[in-house]
DNA sequence: CTTGACGCTGTTTTT
DNA sequence: CAGCGTCAAG
């Protein structure tokens, strides 16, 4: 590493060390890079010591890169990276009695499915179950509102006025003590328990103050009310902080971001604060960076700016319509395919994405017809799974086991006999003694059940005391796989011929932690639950592995690809827009447009169908093309025609005469006659004829200089010239 | 208490 | 097309 690789902004925006930095950072313009080689200058010139400094980010994949870098550079692992939730997780493990002292440092941390479990329980406690209004989705979305605002209980119990509004807040109140009685909290608890922590205790605010001297965050534009609160207590004092952000690129608007944080909110907070654009990109070639543009310049809220490309003008944008979901999916892979052919590309050099991951099914169907190698990023996850997350609730239910959720999950599996209503008499014996429903177990003799059901409760009881106990002594490694055995779980799964997968992928689960345990020594079981339920399936992506990837668009920022498609460019599909739609939603579609096309090195396909399947082939829903095809410059796109030929092919089955859709050959003319091309040995000439189709095209060429060759596409590494 | 069949409903995006 | 809840039968 070395300062002169820096441009002058970037080196600005490293070198601004004593006052509040505010850093636009365009697609493409080195964000990443100014980040780590600040924190380098950091450390290199003993301003901070690495301890002292705690970089934020937003996916557990940026923080293990910039600590990579961080660790190559200067060579040293305590810099504090993490993202948000897993520096807020942090803390709460040193801290969270200090709020209330039934929590403990074991707390769960409850994901959605959990957190929907959780609302169940509270839907029937104030038998509200057969409200259509106050379903489960619609409550959980509220909480998130909440929270991402940091309305209390109480706030929200004095603001409701209306029947509903009353039953939503007996809801929330309901659902924050249960959490306290299971010891869990919830993803937005992760942020805002460790900032009441710090409004509360100035003592406690004070020790991290001068813990972390120096601040830095990633993706700022995609900070929440919270998020901003909790950096600005931090950094309020010594003002050391530098943000990295693009309002471009804010696409978290549903999940509380706040995009005024970045165009308005840090410049009043820190009004010393220095402010640097970097609009120098390094990734797109021009008409890329023209075509987003002119779709995200429509958008009110923005701050005026507009990046240049280091590269040059480059390929103009493709865009093809075709007439179903199956036709785009075709048409991509025959692209692929096409460019693998002429330019030798590797497979790893593109990227599908798509707005819904429901899109992705069809696309996946049609790279597995066309042999093309794929991997579908994101999407439901691997600690999803049904038997992944039975075992997981008994890892969870051994740590905590306050943790009812978890309890409730596994009480029965594998089957014990116990039902809803055994559950019922052990929850009444709970509330009525006082205890937890875990401790009401151990008094199964004294209920009245049969003799069976007894044995098999207290074993059940006893063993995971038994675990309970040994977690201080026991690797997460054995501890696993003891447990497995203990409660039969493994062999339930092998001695059953058609649950193989989910036998494998508990096996899988024991290899991750294994994984997990090998690379943090000493480790506590916690531990790893806690990462699992910070994970996401882009930590895992390996785009070094020569596969297409497979993503939405959200999925794909922070990411770079060679060459991009982008599917499902539809009104009312991408943008994907509802009745009920905010006008500002727009906008961030508009945003989401710009992500998805920066995401390019040198080409983009645009691609739209005018028919597409929903609800899993049920329904046709016919759509007209996106808004943003309107918007978009036409100088830089290039409308592709195409069409396909579907062959029937008749074939004889028991003496009967059917036929079948053979192949769906594409009408996806490579080269013309007349169509200009670049050769690398022999230089720019014209098609004169044409042989062959497909793997077997031939071409006649001749070349500037008058030199005339015979070649055959797939090896000569022709480049047509638009 | 468990199992299986049936009908309903919902499709954004994710730490 | 799921994933859920409900219901009836074993």
């Amino acid at each position: 590493m070395n300062l002169g690789d820096l441009n002058a902004q970037q080196l600005k925006a490293v070198k601004t060390v004593k006052h509040p930095v505010l850093v636009f950072a365009g697609a493409g313009t080195g964000k990443t890079r100014v980040l780590t080689y600040k924190i380098w200058h950091l450390i290199k010139d003993k301003i901070y010591s690495p301890n002292e400094i705690l970089a934020l980010t937003f996916t557990n994949k940026a923080a293990s890169e910039m600590k990579e870098r961080i660790q190559e550079s200067v060579n040293c692992d305590n810099v504090n990276v993490g993202t948000f939730h897993s520096i807020g997780a942090r803390i709460l493990r040193k801290h969270i009695s200090y709020l209330d002292d039934r929590y403990n440092s074991s707390f769960t941390i409850y994901d959605v499915s959990d957190q929907k479990a959780l609302l169940k329980e509270v839907r029937e406690e104030l038998n509200i179950t057969e409200s259509k209004e106050l379903n489960i989705n619609f409550l959980r979305s509220q909480l998130d509102k909440f929270k991402n605002a940091s309305m209390s209980v109480e706030e929200v119990e004095s603001k409701a006025n209306s029947f509903e509004d009353k039953k939503i807040a007996e809801v929330y109140k309901r659902y924050s003590e249960l959490l306290l009685s299971n010891n869990a909290v919830d993803f937005n608890d992760l942020i805002g328990m460790p900032l009441k922590l710090f409004k509360h205790s100035n003592a406690l605010l004070k020790k991290y103050q001068q813990l972390w001297k120096y601040i830095l965050v990633d993706e700022f534009q995609d900070t929440n009310s919270p998020q901003f609160e909790l950096i600005s207590l931090l950094g309020g004092k010594h003002q050391n902080i530098t943000v990295v952000g693009d309002d471009d690129q804010s696409i978290y608007g549903w999940r509380g971001a706040n995009i005024d944080n970045i165009l308005t909110n840090f410049k009043d907070t820190f009004p010393k604060a220095v402010e640097i654009k970097l609009e120098k990109n390094y990734r797109s070639t021009q008409r890329i960076l023209d075509g987003a543009w002119s779709v995200v310049k429509n958008n009110i809220n923005r701050a005026e700016k507009k990046l240049v490309a280091t590269k040059d003008l480059g390929e103009k944008i493709s865009l093809i319509s075709t007439g179903s979901d199956e036709d785009e999916a075709n048409a991509i892979c025959d692209s692929i395919k096409k460019e693998i052919k002429i330019n030798k590309t590797p497979f790893n050099d593109f990227a599908i994405l798509y707005r819904t991951n429901a899109q992705s099914r069809i696309i996946e169907q049609t790279m597995i017809r066309e042999g093309l190698p794929y991997r579908i990023v994101g999407g439901t996850k691997f600690y999803d799974r049904k038997e992944v997350k039975d075992v997981l609730a008994y890892l969870t239910l051994v740590c905590n086991p306050n943790d009812n959720i978890a309890l409730k999950r596994i009480i029965n599996f594998p089957v014990r006999g116990i039902g809803e209503k055994s559950i019922t008499i052990f929850n009444d014996l709970a509330s009525e003694k006082g205890i937890s429903l875990f401790e009401s177990l151990k008094s199964c003799r004294d209920i009245k059940l049969r003799g069976k059901q007894q044995d098999s409760i207290e074993q059940f009881y006893l063993s995971i005391n038994k675990f309970h106990d040994l977690l201080e002594t026991l690797d997460c490694k054995e501890l696993i796989r003891v447990l497995l055995e203990e409660f039969n779980i493994e062999n339930y799964y092998k001695n059953n011929p058609a649950e193989q997968d989910r036998y494998n992928n508990i096996q899988e689960l024991k290899s991750s932690v294994d994984h997990f345990s090998e690379k943090n020594p000493g480790a506590y079981l916690r531990d790893f639950l806690q990462e699992i339920a910070l994970y996401t399936d882009l930590d895992g992506y390996d785009n070094s592995k020569s596969h297409v990837a497979l993503m939405t668009i959200h999925t794909a920022k922070g990411l770079e690809f060679p060459t991009v498609f982008v599917s499902g460019l539809e009104q009312g599909l991408f943008p994907l827009i509802r009745d009920d739609d905010p006008s500002d939603q727009l906008e961030e579609e508009r945003r989401l447009f710009y992500v998805a096309v920066t995401r390019a090195m040198e080409r983009v396909y645009l691609l739209n169908a005018q028919q597409r399947r929903t609800f899993g082939g049920l329904k046709r829903s016919s759509f007209r093309q996106s808004d943003f095809l309107n918007e978009i410059d036409k100088d830089v796109i290039k409308v592709k025609p195409y069409k396909t030929v579907r062959i029937k092919r008749f074939v004889r089955s028991g003496g009967k005469k059917t036929f079948q859709i053979s192949r769906t050959v594409t009408q996806f003319d490579d080269f013309k006659k007349g169509d200009q091309v670049q050769h690398n040995l022999f230089g720019v000439g014209t098609i004169l004829v044409l042989s062959g189709t497909g793997e077997n095209q031939k071409v006649g060429v001749e070349f500037d200089g008058g030199l005339r060759k015979k070649l055959i596409v797939k090896y000569a590494r022709l480049k047509k010239i638009d």
